[in-house]
RNA sequence: GCGCUCAUCGUCUAGCCUGGUCCAGGACACCGCCCUUUCACGGCGGCGACAGGGGUUCGAAUCCCCUUGGGCGUACCA
């Protein structure tokens, strides 16, 4: 155990994302690795957009992925009591003030100073007001200090530096009492023991607020590391017009989890030339060393072909079970007698995706063989019909087995003269309905004798 | 606009810190050839980048400056 600790911290108001995944990856491999603690912890202070299916979603995506947690998860909106008293701590100490500035006031002044080029800052009209005595409805601002420069040294980026005139008095408490996203992340980073605060480069900007936060409340300040964002192709923040960005969208889609953990680890790290890496791989080699500074382009052909190579090199018993979930999807029932193993050692190295495979396997387990069109004009001729009936014949003299198919399928080759293709692409169509498919040989295993001779058949039937 | 930040093949990146071994390496995609019972897999090969301009230096992808371009932020969202 080290004291490493770090937390990813979701807004419940979607599913995960492939960037929120990324993020929450990293975190998780740096607890691994350096043997730390990794906590889930909910930010749900929006309450208005907050739901209990995100959450869940988000749950069950990290699940997916593989990313347990050591603490939480956690929720803010359980919280708002030490919240509530950390402000009340502010207020006392003169570090906050209550701003009787309505919303719309606030958007009128910022504007105009747009207008005007200026910054489009809080001006801090009541910064030194007395406190009302009426009822009036107020917020409470967090008093920033007006000159000096906050900085920081980001593990990623190296050192940050702000002017504190660029930063403005933020609001720490909304009208209605609930407590702002900048102000209760440092309360729960700090509470809850984080050394390193790991997140995405859009919070780069809050961090020297939230840093000065830190030491208004007596917190010491954890470290930061701060990692790019991922951008669609057309180099704008990624979002679903680039297609699909929830994580849990890629399962549906085939993916597997292997893929999709390979592929956002090596979006923004590297190591060396290697591609390939298992979570055990990336657990003993990620370091925030070598994590780029710059933003990346998702790669939907990337992560494709990453699919493609865990799907090759996965266990065929296991992908057996997930197919079977595929197939139950395209409305298939496994038939008891087809072993889904040998049916994924037949598609292995034809499939992208689950889901491909499934269609592809489809032919295995349905009852009505459907032919292709074409393939059946071409292919199921009169002229095949002696060939099949030979095939039949020698097939039922023989143990079906890989030597047996085969020394069958040999047989009738040589008495009829024919060259393989042109037995075997009508036998092809027979068995499987089309023209492409895994060798012929392999699906007589899969299929079975009894399915095989009884497609034989049926398509000497159809050739009529 | 202002602030922060980034910049090697179309994309992900190695190299940059500790200048020479880089006329820049790997991967995806793309193209070609080979293998082949269909479809794939696979093997081999090809195309393809140091954003631009100034410096520093015997020498720069590597160090410095400027320009340009990109991203993020600028909420009573997180």
């Amino acid at each position: 155990m080290s004291d490493l600790r770090v937390r990813f911290a979701p807004s419940p108001t979607g599913y995960l994302h492939i960037g929120g995944a990324r993020t929450a990856l990293f975190n998780y491999l740096l607890a691994r690795k350096e043997q730390g603690t990794f906590i889930l912890r909910i930010e749900d202070t929006d309450v208005e957009r907050s739901t209990q299916e995100s959450v869940d979603a988000i749950l069950q995506a990290m699940d997916w992925l593989g990313l347990s947690y050591d603490e939480g998860p956690f929720y803010q909106t359980e919280r708002f009591d030490l919240y509530k008293e950390k402000v009340q701590q502010l207020l006392a100490e003169g570090k906050a003030y209550k701003c009787y500035c309505t919303a719309d006031e606030l958007t009128t002044k910022r504007e105009a100073a747009m207008a005007n080029g200026d910054k489009p800052q809080y001006d801090g009209s009541c910064r030194e007001l007395t406190p009302r005595e009426d009822d009036a409805p107020y917020v409470i601002r967090f008093k920033s200090k007006r000159d000096g420069v906050t900085s920081f040294n980001d593990k990623i980026k190296g050192t940050i530096s702000f002017n504190n005139q660029e930063l403005d008095d933020m609001i720490i408490q909304r009208t209605d009492g609930t407590p702002t996203y900048n102000f209760v992340v440092v309360i729960d980073d700090a509470e809850m023991g984080l050394t390193l605060v790991l997140r995405g480069d859009d919070h780069v900007n809050n961090t020297p607020r939230q840093i000065q936060i830190y030491q208004a409340l007596g917190y010491a300040v954890p470290e930061f590391a701060h990692v790019p964002m991922i951008l669609g192709a057309d180099k704008k923040r990624l979002s679903k017009r680039h297609g699909a960005t929830s994580v849990m969208a890629y399962r549906e889609m085939g993916y597997l989890p292997e893929a999709l953990v390979n592929y956002l680890v090596r979006l923004g790290w590297s190591f060396g030339d290697e591609e390939i890496f298992s979570m055990d791989d990336l657990v003993e080699k990620f370091t925030l060393d070598n994590v780029g500074r710059s933003a990346g382009v998702f790669n939907p052909d990337k992560l494709l072909w990453l699919n493609e190579h865990y799907i090759k090199t996965g266990d065929p018993q296991q992908l057996g079970t997930l197919l079977e979930e595929y197939l139950q999807q395209l409305g298939f029932q496994v038939p008891a007698d087809i072993d889904l193993a040998e049916v994924v050692k037949t598609l292995q190295d034809r499939s992208k995706t689950m889901v491909e495979m499934a269609e592809k396997a489809a032919f295995y387990v349905c009852d009505e063989l459907e032919y292709d069109a074409k393939a059946q004009q071409k292919f199921l001729t009169a002229e095949q019909k002696p060939v099949f009936e030979a095939l039949i014949g020698k097939l039922e003299s023989r143990e079906f087995n890989a030597e047996g198919v085969e020394a069958a399928f040999k047989e009738v080759l040589k008495e009829t003269g024919l060259k393989f293709g042109k037995v075997g692409q009508p036998t092809r169509v027979a068995l499987s309905g089309g023209t492409s498919a895994p060798g012929i040989f392999e699906v007589m295993l899969v299929l079975g004798r009894e399915r095989t001779l009884k497609r034989l058949r049926a398509a000497i039937e159809r050739i009529g």
